[in-house]
DNA sequence: TTTTCCATGTAACTCGTTACATGATTTC
DNA sequence: GAAATCATGTAACGAGTTACATGGAAAA
């Protein structure tokens, strides 16, 4: 997980609802442990850096006797910068890796023409690796190393087949419910 | 990549064919891009590493007036640790990763019925997983949250695709064709 | 002639993790 | 009374990347 993706992360979250440090790193650990990891340091740390980038704002809030509360709230920067990451992580293709998790989970967040236009560019690239690997010639360097590409290329499929799938989601759902919908739940 | 995975592949790849840091690195990054990627410094170090700890031997060579080359050759000891990292690879299960594709590569460098038997029981968790999360309530946190977990059971799905595929290859393969057969293209 | 290749590294920098610190409060 | 929860961090450590250094040879 990269610096990008976690402020992409925090953004996200906190654009939904806002959070302190604690709540936000127990929110990620219980429920997107799948999707994403962050340790508690860590989380404190980026806060405090979208705080000093002026990406969020800060409130300090007491509850009963308990320690107290740093909130987050996302600026309009952090708004706009959350739209840029947002974009950024669409075009991001490493080798070995796909998609990353934590940009998928905020694709809701993008205007559904945009979201579709870049899932389709992902298809035609992650289409064209499938075909440059699926019947390409392997060099003779032993089962193991086959097993890898094939690992590599049933991944790929996979990539292709949830693209297609997701494109077609954001299809029927993007035109109507509109960005901003997202809730998630919290035992507040 | 972690250190482990690093050493393994170097082992992995030492073993089939004694060689120096800059080949070793330029191999990576020709033919392995899609399974792995080390930096030549990383890949210098992790040499070093191995040598220190005993896991292979170095011999200077001098081809021509080229500046002089650092061939590695496996060890007994490395061989043994190239065994006990292969095994404990495939234990590894991390949120959101699946097998390691250096794992994966070197799959045929045990002995069929262990090799068998690991693939068996991740195909086993690979299914528990799938079963978790392909019918699992989704807590209320938006189309986004829901693409990133289809994301996730896509990718699932292909593993275990992959792993069945796998253990049938291996079933036929490995009886007959013994640990070692690998060879890798080399333009030497 | 300039660039790329061969071949090995070092140094500085960035970055994240682990372990620790603090202190009140609630649960077992 | 002990352990876990709430809540925020600091400090030390380890580890990898980028950029730089060196220097001859071959290719463009």
């Amino acid at each position: 997980m990269t610096a990008d993706e976690r402020a992409l992360l925090l953004l996200g979250l906190l654009k939904t609802q806002r959070s302190h440090g604690y709540e936000i790193h127990d929110f990620i650990e219980r429920n997107l442990n799948r999707i994403a990891d962050m340790r508690k340091p860590t989380a404190y740390a980026t806060l405090d850096r979208l705080a000093r980038e002026g990406l969020v704002d800060v409130a300090t809030e007491q509850v009963g006797n308990r320690p107290p509360r740093k909130v987050y709230t996302v600026t309009a920067a952090g708004e706009a910068r959350f739209q840029t990451l947002l974009r950024e992580g669409l075009r991001v293709t490493e080798p070995i890796r796909f998609l990353s998790n934590v940009t998928v989970m905020f694709l809701d967040k993008l205007p559904a023409d945009e979201a579709a236009r870049a899932l389709r560019d992902r298809l035609a690239e992650c289409r064209r690796l499938l075909e440059l690997h699926e019947g390409a010639p392997r060099h003779d360097t032993g089962l193991g190393v086959d097993l890898a590409l094939d690992h590599y290329v049933a991944h790929l499929r996979a990539e292709c087949a949830w693209l297609e799938a997701a494109i077609a989601t954001l299809a029927q759902q993007g035109p109507r419910a509109r960005a901003g919908a997202g809730r998630r739940a919290r035992r507040t």
